[in-house]
Parts: C-alpha cells; structure tokens; sequence
RNA sequence: GCUGGUGUAGCUCAGUUGGCAGAGCAGCGCAUUCGUAAUGCGCAGGUCAUCGGUUCGAAUCCGAUCACCAGCUCCA
C-alpha cells in the first residue's frame, strides 16, 4: 500500500478524456465529478482493467471505468456481495453457523456453510425475510484490511474454523482483507458493492452436500445455491430460461416421446425403445461408416473376459471397484467356514499391517458388522483407508493365495475396450507399414458407478463408445491427432453443435515413462489443436499417469458441462502387453496407443442431442419423419396409398386414422416431434397430393405426392 | 459411496388433525365424419415404492431397504 502523496492523478475515462485529481480519488468521486445519476448507479469501478470497490483509493495515474448495473463485470461483483447478504442472514438465523467459502457462479452464486442440523429449503422463506430485512438496513460494506495475526485473531474469536484454514491458504505476501456490513464480517478479496441497499432481485435456489476442500474424507458442509440479478424482470427471465431449459430436460423428452425407458431392477442400464433403438443404430451406423472411410478397421470383441486380462492390463489394480466381477463356471463357490477362516486371518494381518489410528477407527467399525462375509468385505476394502493403497493382501501372501485360488475361473465385464484390442493388435507381429493401425469398436461396456452418480442418459453401467485404438510409430502422433481432432470439429458441426471447453491435461505428478517423451507428446498435442485454429486451456498435472490427454466438453440444457469426445496417449498399455511392430530398419519397436471417441458414449452423446434438438431432430434421424393423417374415414382408402407409397419408399411413417378432428391430430404430432405431417383430405385426393404441415416451417400447403418424396429424400441423405 | 430431498393410476399432480383413494391428460367403448395445436358422453384403471413398527385404525407418524432428483467425490 503506498502512502498518500499530493501528486495530482489523471484519470482516464473510457472515452478517452481524462480528468486530473489533486491527491489519490476514489471510484466513487470519479463518478460523482462526471455526474450525480452515475454516482448513484455506480456499482464498482474497473482500475486499469481491475475491478475494484468505488472506496478504494486511486493513488496513481489510471485508466478507469465507473461499473453500474449495465456492466458485464458488475453482475459478478453483485452476486459475489450477495454471498456475504445471504451468510448474514444464515448467521442471523443460526449464529453457530460456520462459513466456509461463497463464489459467484454462471448462474448465481453458493455458499458453504456448516449448521447443525443442516440448512434445508423450508428454510429458505426464513432466510430471504432475514436478506430482504439487511438489504432495508441499507447497511454499508467496508473493506478492511489485517495482518494475517489480526485476520486469525478475528475469525478465531468467531470460531470460524473454517476462514481460519482459508486464511493459512493464502499465499505469503498477498494481501489479507475482510469485508464488513454491520455486525457481520468475511474474509474476503473483494470487491463488493458499496452497500447492502443495492439488492433488489434475488433467490435461493437449492441445498446440497459439498465436501470440505472437495475431499470425501472430510466434513460434508452444505451449500446453499442461490441467484442474483439487478432487477426483478431479469430474474424472471432467469426463472422462465430453467423452465424452458427443464422442458428440454432429455429425460422427460425420452419418456414422452417413447425413446427409451428406465426400471427400478437395472439401475444405469437403459431399454432402448423401438424409436430410440432406430436412432440409436443409426448414429451407430453412421459412425461405422463414417470410421470406414477414415481408414479404421472395426472389430467385435467379447464383454467378458477372465480377470487376467484385467490383471495385465492394470485394471484389477486400478478400476476394480468400478467393475462387474462374475463368477465362472469352474470357480468354485465359498464356503461359510472358509469366509469366517479368511476373516479372521485378514483381521489378524490388517491388525499389523495398518497403522495403528486408522486400525483403531476401522476395529470400532468392524466390532459392529455381525457375519463374516460383511467382515471380510470390510477388510478387503480397508487397502482405501485413508486413502493411501497399501493393499492387505500383499501383506498376507497366504490369504493372498486363498483367495486367488477360489477366484480361479472368475471373469469380469470389460469396463474398456483397449485390454481387448492389445489383444488383437498382438494377434500376429505387425509391420511399420501398418500404422498408424485404426481399430473401431463399439462393444457393450460395464462400468460399476457408485448408486449416487447415476442420471438418465448421462451417466449410466452399460453403455456403448464410437471407441477406437490407433496403433503408431511416435513420430506420426502430431500428424494423425491433427486430422483426428479435425474429423471430430466436423462431426460436431454436422449437429450443429459447439465445445464449451477444450482442455489439454498435461504430465502429472506420478507420471510413468520419461519426462523427454511426456514433453514431447504434450508439445504434439498442443500444435495439433492449433492446427486446427481451436482454442483450449491447459490443465496442469491432470493427465493420465500412463499419458497426456484432450477432452473436449460440450453443455447441456441444464448448463452442467459433459466430457464427450477425448483423445488420450498412453505409452504404458503397450509396455504391459508388450506391443511391437517390426520398424523399416527390420527392428522390434514399440507402438504409441492413442484412445479415441468422438460421441464418447452413445448414451451420453444421445441425451445432449436431444436436449441440442430438444426433441426436433432433423429428418435423417427422427425416428419417425412422417404421419399421415385424415381428415376423416372417407378418405382412409387414398389416406392407406399414401402411406404405403412412403414406407416403400424408405420414409419411417406412421399413420393417425383415428376419429379425433383433425386440430386434435396435428397437436398430437406436434407434441410427438414429427417432422412431417400430411394431411389427407377429399382435395387431395382428387389431386393425389398431400397437405404437408412442416415441424419446422409450419404450413406449406397441397404439394404432389412426387414433389413430397422428392423433398423428404433430400433431407434423409445422411450428412457428416 | 456421501449430504439433502422425493416416491399416490401409464403421465402430471391433489389428498386437511391419522378415519371409505381423487382430478386432468393418456387408454378403452359409443356417438360425431369434421380442413391445421385439445368434439361430446361413458367405462376402466391403485399392494399409495418395498419391508417392518406405532395405533382401534396409516398414503399420512417412526425405522430400514430400493429407486429417482439436486449436488459432492468420481467419471464417457
């Protein structure tokens, strides 16, 4: 902070005249020099680029803009001072709340807040009285700053726990401030509106659980949603938007237009009905012909496979508890007696193997499992406490070997295509002029999502990829990525459909492999995105240990971000299955893997399409794209032609003969999505034509049936 | 898996203090033969998610389980 000098400052206003101050000038003296109306609209100030409160002293020459409501920067400011309205008022409500940490958000703002007993929504009428009562005190909000003892002597008089480990985390030599609007205070960086009074719109939307530092581990806090905005009309418009958004919601559109269904006895696993399994098979075919003539092979391979596959390719160790495990025929079935033997003697390892706090906190678990086979579960999963992943039977080899032996002819649902297609690419030694070798498969996969991950479509246990394993020599990754990455922009756009973010995950800390290689592969990646002109963010330290990896996001209805389309090296899963190709110099040389999807996974790719349609799917993939309906019964016999002459023709049609009038026939196929409608009636009988009623277009009157087909078969040819 | 919420007819939802299970739409039947977003009348449809408990009596109160929803952790 630097002294207050009596050097005159110039401003710099954003039309490019600039004002002179005596001494240091705040935001808000700015706005009050260019007006009274601003000054009173002034919401925060932007110091060369910064926000920052209209309290904050200005001390140097600066270009500066005066924030009011109509600013793009104000809304977050808002919503961040909001967070602060609301901890108030929770505070208010329950003075032993504790705070942890309140953002704003795209579509509002949460905070993290621990009570006993949780806050839920019946208390929010409470809770909005308490915010509307604040924002009537019209209280000022100031901004102090502390010394990090001062900040840790504040909070621990409060027993925020909490801000207190907020304030170890921040950074030596930032500043530390706190914000204060009458008997509340926060830790806080700022900036916030100048007072309480500025609140005109708002609403808490929901309550949910959010670990402490994102950690399962550690407390479960609640976090109270809520949102903002500067007037009542644009909260409204807020409201109205996540009603038309739940409307697309492609659960509810499934159900309503018969696409797929869900039951209670096969949890994440999807019955595809007749119209959806017809879209289904066509994004399936598309995709197989599509990956035809890019030059990939397409395989079937099985689903089940005999846990040693799973062993040498590192999913027994890594992603077990995500599989389906099975028995075989020949394993043999456990025996009571050998449950309470395996039980006992697992305890008897755990109790030296594990360290002793952790072991007292599981002994106390374990006293209150009462049969053996909930012990010996305990225990197998014990290798997680704490999250470290000493595994117990590693420290009891017997038990080990046991337990082996009995799991001798289990098998396990693949989780993953590329176990099997190592296998196939180790079928017979391979040549360099193979590769880049492109392997398609869409096999059914398995995964075991713990019960509370599970939703519609998006996150499912079975499912299919458009998955595919590319098969290289290290230095065709830039050139093979770079027209991948191209076929997957040109794929999306054929839906219309746009990346919310693109994100290259970079070498993490317990990587595998050489650093030379990482950085090389990273640097391949990078340019091959750039290649293809598309912007992206690097997330540091978040690639696989076995490679760097692009994921590439797309956003639902509901605004939550989906990961579809990913590409991802891995140089581990080939030293495993020890992979070789014979190199032009007639050497054994190992092959680089590239993991590949486009959809992702059909499931999730079709639940985005239809919230991206909300249910209007183009002609090519409406599951039905025309209906004929009559006018009445007279006219079923030209009515019957009309619909055999587009089923011959190739066009998925439905007929409504029914005796509803026909208002009633147009809304029921105006409501079902279909694109086309055609009414019949005693004129177009007589002109052997149709009355088309277009989803899109509305009304386009009598055209020939001929001129009909001739329009429908444009639009079904199949476009990527 | 964790936190909170929800579960009543195929769908959307009422159901008061614990006292006979309700509506609209969809379905079925009959009538109507109609020109671009709902024709009329009638009929049928329920293990109130499941299991247990409290009670003279439970959709309603309590507990457990299952599923779903909003998130968290994870993830295609």
């Amino acid at each position: 902070m630097t002294v207050a000098s009596s050097q005159p400052v110039q401003i710099t206003l954003p039309d490019g005249s600039v004002k002179t101050f005596d001494g240091p000038t705040t935001g808000a003296q700015i706005a009050g020099s260019i007006g009274a109306g601003l000054a009173k609209a002034a919401v925060a100030v932007l110091v060369d680029g910064v926000p920052k409160d209209l309290s904050a002293p200005i001390a140097k020459d600066a270009a500066v803009s005066i924030l009011t409501a109509k600013s793009p920067e104000a809304l977050e400011i808002l919503r961040h001072s909001c967070t602060h309205l609301m901890a108030q008022a929770v505070k208010r409500l329950r003075p032993n709340a504790l705070l942890e940490d309140g953002p704003p958000t795209e579509e509002g703002f949460w905070y993290d807040i621990k009570t006993e007993p949780p806050l839920t929504p019946e208390d929010f009428d409470a809770i909005e009285k308490i915010m509307a009562e604040i924002v009537k005190e019209a209280l000022p909000i100031e901004r102090i700053v502390l010394s990090r003892d001062d900040a840790r002597t504040l909070f621990s008089a409060r027993g925020e726990k909490y801000k207190l480990d907020l304030i170890e985390r921040i950074p030596e030599g930032d500043t530390i401030s706190a914000y204060k609007q009458g008997e509340f205070v926060d830790l806080c960086r700022g900036p916030h509106v100048p007072t309480t009074g500025i609140f005109k719109a708002f609403k808490l939307m929901s309550v949910a659980g959010a670990y402490w530092k994102g950690d399962a581990r550690n407390d479960q806090l609640t976090r109270v949603k809520g949102t903002a905005f500067f007037t009542e009309k644009e909260l409204a418009g807020h409201l109205q938007m996540l009603e038309e958004a739940k409307k697309r919601d492609h659960r509810k559109l499934g159900r309503e237009l018969e696409l797929f269904m869900h039951h209670d006895w096969a949890p994440g696993e999807t019955f595809w009905l007749n119209k959806g399994n017809l879209m289904y098979k066509q994004l399936s075919r598309m995709m197989s012909e599509l990956c035809r003539e890019e030059g990939y092979e397409e395989v079937f391979t099985p689903m089940l496979f005999k846990v040693d596959l799973f062993r040498m390719s590192g999913h027994w160790d890594h992603y077990r508890d995500n599989m389906f495990v099975v028995p075989g025929q020949d394993s043999r079935t456990l025996e009571a007696a050998d449950i309470a033997q395996w039980a006992a003697r697992l305890e008897a390892e755990a109790a030296t193997a594990v360290p002793a706090e952790e072991w007292n906190t599981a002994k106390a678990e374990l006293a209150k499992l009462t049969t053996a086979s909930a012990r010996l579960s305990f225990l197998l999963k014990l290798k997680q406490v704490g999250g470290k992943h000493w595994n117990l039977f590693e420290k009891a080899p017997g038990v080990f070997v046991t337990m082996e032996s009995a799991a001798n002819g289990t098998y396990a649902l693949k989780p993953m295509n590329c176990p099997s297609h190592m296998l196939v690419f180790r079928d017979r030694r391979r040549s360099y002029r193979e590769l880049p070798l492109r392997i398609h498969d869409q096999g059914v996969l398995h995964r075991n999502e713990a019960s509370g991950t599970l939703g519609g479509l998006t996150r499912v246990r079975q499912f299919c990829q458009d998955d595919a394993h590319i098969f290289l020599a290290q230095e065709q990754i830039e050139q093979e990525i770079t027209q991948l990455i191209s076929l997957i922009k040109r794929v999306y756009t054929a839906f219309g459909m746009e990346f919310a973010r693109v994100f290259l995950s970079t070498r993490p800390d317990d990587f595998l492999g050489e650093k030379e290689t990482w950085d090389r592969a990273e640097k391949a990646l990078e340019n091959s995105i750039r290649a293809n002109g598309m912007e992206f963010k690097i997330n540091a330290g978040d690639g696989a240990f076995y490679g760097p990896k692009i994921d590439f996001i797309v956003r639902d209805c509901l605004n939550r971000e989906w990961q579809t389309a990913t590409i991802q090296l891995d140089y581990q899963l080939p030293a495993r299955f020890g992979l070789k190709f014979v190199n032009r110099n007639n050497e054994d040389e190992q092959p680089v893997v590239v993991h590949r999807a486009i959809f992702g996974s059909f499931e999730r790719f079709f639940g985005i399409l239809i919230e991206h349609f909300g249910g209007n799917f183009p002609t090519w993939l409406a599951p039905v794209q025309a209906r004929v309906l009559t006018i009445s019964d007279k006219y079923e016999g030209y009515a019957t032609e009309v619909f055999d002459t587009l089923r011959r023709h190739g066009v998925r049609a439905e007929r409504d003969f029914s005796a509803e009038k026909i208002g009633s026939k147009i809304r029921d196929g105006r409501n079902m999505r279909i694109p086309y409608l055609l009414v019949v009636g005693e004129k177009e009988e007589a002109s052997r034509s149709v009355a088309v009623r277009s989803q899109t277009e509305g009304e386009l009157g009598a055209i020939s049936l001929d001129d009909f087909l001739a329009r429908i078969d444009k639009e079904k040819a199949i476009r990527f």
